[in-house]
DNA sequence: GGGTACATGTAATCAGTTACATGATTTA
DNA sequence: TAAATCATGTAACTGATTACATGTACCC
């Protein structure tokens, strides 16, 4: 079995768990989506064929839910550990879908409007998740963050720059 | 027929050339590559759909390598001005496969390495292009130029960062 | 004229999304 | 006890990727 990215962040979510049921699995995998969305039809998927390759233990409640309860098994930690020492150097293109038809000569001004407003809002989300952060939490999550915020910084610079731009413009006609 | 973000690069791309055969078209992708990257399979099936939906017109070379050769028709035209007058407010998640590591607890200073490299090797090309640009250029393009190279500039900021504090941890310990 | 790179396409597969369907638990 | 919401899953679809297949032009 090919193990796709989603495997990877499924391996990852249980082992920060320890174990895990799917909607466990669905309501951390939430709290990811900012850096990668994961749909919840494939949560409950894909445990199942983790668990099928061996990576995962299934234990099936008996009453109520009938949930299925997953751990890691050695092999997937082993996996896990294995795409984790990857120090892949990949990065993928921004697929900004307001960038792209700024590329495609979109009229700069309304859409910068709407984009700035957007990165503001996730951008004070994103401070308002650093203020609060505990000390004692695992550091990848809160370097992920730091990413985050980085990178909100840099929209909220950039369309800001294109609005005003655009707006001086427009004036000098 | 619903439209994809591909239907539109595709319009898009029409557009910018006038006319245009899937090699073309093709060629023309990769320079967008690092914004929204779009496979030859699908540079090769989509104008034949979009020319189907009546948004391109199609015309076939008799002798030679028989290519198509597309141009836009009014209907297709006005579905690209319909995008481009969109502002949408959207934008995607990071997706980035290093940062997800990180997330998920992965060593920082060998991955911050070659992530480093990389994206000060991707900034260097951007750099170049921007250097390079000629004035009389469309703006859409070198707006997307800017919004990469402050993008780049920023991960070089993360990843630098990133190995220099575990670097100095290494040496407390 | 034989090799190589360029060019063109389709078939098969697969991951991911959307839509549907239903059961369990809580709350008004 | 009815309604709402929480929880759990699967089926169908579709867009994207990978792999395959082949033809054309150019160069040595």
């Amino acid at each position: 079995m090919r193990l796709t990215t989603v495997s990877h962040i499924v391996l990852g979510l249980v082992d920060q768990a320890g174990e895990a049921t799917p909607y466990d699995l669905k309501q951390m995998a939430a709290g990811l989506s900012d850096l990668w969305s994961v749909q919840h039809a494939q949560v409950y998927r894909e445990p199942g064929r983790l668990a099928a390759a061996g990576l995962l233990s299934e234990e099936k409640e008996e009453g109520g839910r009938r949930r299925r309860r997953f751990r890691l098994t050695a092999a997937g930690r082993a996996a896990l550990r294995a795409w984790l020492a990857e120090p892949t150097a990949d990065f993928t293109e921004l697929r900004d879908p307001g960038l792209l038809r700024l590329f495609f000569g979109a009229d700069a001004e309304p859409l910068a409007r709407v984009q700035l407003e957007a990165h503001e809002r996730k951008l004070r989300e994103y401070e308002e998740l650093a203020a609060a952060w505990p000390d004692d939490a695992p550091p990848g999550p809160r370097l992920a963050l730091e990413a985050g915020l980085g990178h909100e910084r840099e929209w909220v610079r950039f369309w800001r720059q294109i609005r005003d731009r655009s707006g001086a413009a427009r004036r000098r006609r």
